[in-house]
DNA sequence: TTGAAAGCGCTAACAT
DNA sequence: ATGTTAGCGCTTTCAA
């Protein structure tokens, strides 16, 4: 807590003998300093390796060099896969740091039960904007705080109550009613979902497209048909063995987001089935021309780190004050019967990352 | 810039009728208010959300509540390894975000040209104590300006100019020479080796330990035998090639850093080689018990990992001001003649790596 | 072109 | 137990 003395600009107006409005006046880049003066200044900033105190700048306003990173969920509850969270870090990183801006992350996110305000960083002006990474809650009632704080920031998800929310995402709703078509119009009556995400908005997409799917054709909505669960290994694979039991079902939609073939088979196996012979199945990819289920009859691709990409391009313009509107990206996923192929990354090296 | 006004501790006096300074002591939980007034208090905060501006109260003294993440080189010059980096992350978010501190990250990190000063977001307060994540420059310049500062700081690598250093790391120099010592015990007298960081301390360290086990041996000392590479595949590819189409060459140190086997493999068949054959290979990794290349007749480990938990939790009591000593933590490599198997890790959720 | 003074939000030191 | 005052390092405003 002690204060450890470092140099101010009234130190280095002594040296420079000139005041310390002048000193402010070139480390601020303005104008109003004649040359001279203005190298005296720089070389004894140099020579003692001043830098401004960042708290006493925020203090007169606000200053846009920390973007905050921010969790809304706990990844506990809410995972978020490493090869995501690189990608995304990777970009952060080639947008902000050309900039010279800092990154700041809050490592304390917001579980069920603490109910932490997962914007405190910003309440506290650590950082003058922020993006919040992975779905919402459905009980989320940070976000409508945020956007009318007018501070910039982009969530990485959107949210129904709150559709003003400036948003980078894909349609789940859309890609879940995709997915059921294909299989209705494959000749499935009785499908199946595998459903991720219970009580965050994607999940509630998954559902509704899903149901929006079997109303058109005229098909009662079995809530049996329907399982929620976590990316667990023993949850995929016991729901998919209860849900396969019933012979009826015929096709299966995985969007699970675990990505884990193996479960599904095994799942399948003690439902005595096979993927592929005795039911079909659509997986969910965050890859394109890709699939987690080599067996499966169609693959669909959700254009997340895409849509995230354009997003941050966008909430840069605005952090940086070239505009100052909220943002509104929807990228729609992309069914696919048949991918070239099964992609299995091999580990790079952070940064290389391709883009 | 311009202010977005936000809940001072002003504004919660007048609402709760009080003055600022006991609002101020019930945000810092001071003693010296009476239940009820605090209640009072807790209660507007909680009303409005207010949250104390971080900037505000950095000025009257260093509060750590924020720890800075640094490179203090390029990670395009000194590659990271994304599995690292996660593992890293995972370990700072649950050291710091139990503790409900923030992460700082400078994603600009300096470059042999630019020189830019790693620790630019300490001198500027915006963390009261920073972690240098990976190998240090020989023309390193900062440590001691960082060391010299007060600052609690943690080295993930150390410096011969500045042994003082408070670092976690392992002993490149023991590496070098425990390989080599055991290729010459086993007869091999043309020795070569793929050395990874130069013009950074691990790689001083990997030719000094180099040195020092022929030295011992009575060998003169050859420079051609060392090459230094990126952790790019042609360059590896090539220097194997190089090194190996001299036939008295009969053993190789990998201490390139990059985990390539094929490379290795590639550079020694357009040599006319097979390794476990033709030739030896001691190969390094930094996973215990295993190994990047099947055919090696020695695998040494460097615990990197494990110097550098040990070090945060030595940073952390630092930092939180239980101890106020710099660290010194050094680990030993351990060279296998055998290891149980290759291990290829299955991708895994953020914040799910076992501990 | 340059500088003096006021004040940002908070807390330490000192009253009451 | 509570309040007043001063000042942290910087930038804004206004004056010279």
């Amino acid at each position: 807590m002690s204060k450890v003395r470092s140099w101010t600009i009234h130190d280095i107006a002594r040296r420079a003998d000139v005041s310390a409005k002048t000193v402010s006046r070139v480390i601020n880049g303005e104008k109003g300093v004649s040359l001279l003066t203005r190298r005296k200044v720089t070389q004894v900033i140099d020579e003692v390796g001043f830098e401004p105190h960042t708290g006493a700048r925020s203090m007169r306003g606000c200053r846009r060099d920390c973007v905050g990173v921010v969790l809304p969920a706990s990844p506990e509850e809410v995972p978020l896969s490493q090869g995501f969270f690189i990608w995304l870090f990777n970009e952060l990183c080639a947008t902000f740091g050309k900039r010279g801006d800092f990154l700041c992350i809050d490592p304390h996110p917001p579980t069920r039960e603490n109910g932490r305000d997962y914007a405190r960083g910003l309440w506290q002006q650590r950082y003058a904007g922020c993006i919040l990474c992975g779905p919402l809650s459905l009980n989320d009632n940070v976000l409508p705080r945020i956007h009318n704080s007018g501070h910039p920031y982009l969530a990485l998800g959107r949210l129904d109550d709150f559709p003003e929310c400036s948003c980078a995402t894909v349609d789940y709703e859309l890609g879940a009613r995709m997915s059921v078509e294909y299989l209705l119009n494959r000749g499935h009556r009785r499908i199946a979902m595998l459903k991720a995400f219970s009580g965050y908005q994607p999940g509630l997409e998954r559902l509704r497209g899903y149901r929006a799917a079997l109303e058109q054709a005229g098909i009662p909505f079995d809530p049996a048909l329907v399982r929620s669960v976590s990316v667990s290994q023993s949850d995929i694979l016991n729901a998919v063995h209860r849900l396969l039991i019933e012979p009826d079902v015929t096709a299966l939609v995985d969007c699970s987001a675990a990505e884990d073939p193996v479960s599904i088979r095994e799942g399948a196996r003690r439902a005595g089935r096979v993927p592929g012979k005795d039911f079909e199945v659509v997986c969910w990819t965050y890859t394109d021309n890709a699939t987690v289920l080599a067996e499966a009859c169609g693959h669909l691709w959700l254009p997340v780190r895409e849509s995230a990409r354009e997003g941050l391009i966008c909430f840069e313009r605005w952090f940086s004050g070239k505009t100052s509107e909220p943002i509104h990206i929807l990228y729609r996923p992309t069914l696919y019967e048949h991918v070239s192929g099964l992609q299995v990354p091999k580990p790079k090296p952070l940064f290389s990352v391709a883009i």
